[in-house]
DNA sequence: CATATTTTAGAATTTAATTCTAATATGTCA
DNA sequence: TGACATATTAGAATTAAATTCTAAAATATG
């Protein structure tokens, strides 16, 4: 018994370390430009070693992706369920989520951020333009309402955040072929719940223009 | 000058052309598995013209990035400078989101749904049931709350997205190194957005909990 | 201690990205 | 138009990196 245990905490040992290194790795220069021999360097295993471990480089990334989002699914559950009133639990979740990726941004990087990230390596340049112009337009379009006291005064950065983000997260069910609402009623609730975060409490009752919903 | 267009013209449409095969390939077998053979085969082009054009895969990866984000930006600037009054902008944003991702899956899928996919060839069975166990609890921790009346009454999908897209978007910025509210005040923001978005009107004067903000 | 199983090593192979050279097409200008 | 310059295409040759394979070392079992 003992010994299994043994053998069995020695290879996880072996194996977590390798995913460790490569998470090292995919971090600092990305997956592509990681090749399985700086993962050998970085942990010190072997080709063969890692190729008994992981079906291929793919796979181990797919490791390296679960060992993450197990942890921080884990603490997110935790802290759900402890909160019994759902204001508290909400608050705690945005502020776990938002704590959980301070403390673990290496995997925070890995888990949300492989958007564009990785194909970006010279155009970077490019991209960080078109993206400044288009956020700096939005901003300023919510710049203009703030004025006419008809959206809430936040720190310039979280409207985009607030108002794409759970278009963002709805399109990613949507696509993922999974049943998900319709569109149209999800553009009315999202409009609806985004307008509710937003909105000033005096403007709350505006209704549709001509071409509102 | 007509010649010097003609040229101009051909040349773009080639490239354009080689986008396009890159984009099917990339959808239907991912990056990885697209060799420049396949682009080529997919095109009609030659190798050493693909790479006359493009520096290198991942360079052409970008150039299908661009040539996607371009479109949806311009025309997601054009939705929202249209509107004056907030309430129609914000509304018709969501919109414009919805149906531009309802009608260029493929675009929609490369742009903004690159996060695990790549790595899951295999493994996917096993995410996906990690990931509907927790959708799961998140869910039935939601509907354990409307039962109070203290959550409004949504599609039980839309949940997520909508008290974690904001998260996500937030993290996507603070993690991007550019200057971004400290995290303390984005978890005050963002959890009073969230709250206004899905607490139902009778329950909008909660005050925190023992453990609340 | 002898045997079976798992793990490690690293060389050999295979696959796919990238480079190179030459040919072809296209545009410019006298 | 015809000579020259430039941009584009083609595909063979090269290089880099993933994957496979064989055998040795370590570990577990009885």
């Amino acid at each position: 018994m003992k010994t299994l245990n043994a053998t069995h905490a020695a290879s996880k040992g072996r194996k977590l370390s390798v995913i460790q290194a490569a998470l090292a790795c995919f971090t600092e220069k990305g997956y592509s430009d990681t090749s399985i021999n700086d993962v050998c360097r970085m942990s010190g295993a072997s080709v063969g070693s890692i190729y008994h471990h992981f079906k291929s480089k793919e796979q181990l990334a797919a490791a390296v992706y679960l060992e993450g989002i197990r942890d921080y699914q884990q603490g997110f559950v935790q802290e759900l369920e402890g909160h019994d009133r759902a204001r508290d639990g909400v608050f705690a979740i945005v502020r776990f989520h938002l704590t959980w990726v301070e403390r673990n941004p290496d995997w925070a990087r890995f888990l949300f951020q492989k958007r564009y990230a990785e194909f970006m390596g010279d155009t970077e340049e490019e991209f960080s333009r078109l993206n400044a112009e288009f956020m700096a337009r939005v901003s300023g379009w919510f710049r203009k309402h703030i004025g006419t006291g008809s959206i809430r005064r936040l720190p310039p950065d979280l409207y985009p955040a607030i108002m794409l983000g759970p278009c963002q997260e709805y399109s990613r069910i949507y696509l993922s072929g999974h049943h998900a609402t319709p569109v149209k009623d999800a553009v009315k609730e999202i409009g609806d719940a985004v307008w509710l975060a937003l909105g000033a409490p005096s403007a709350k009752k505006e209704r549709p223009g001509a071409n509102g919903v």
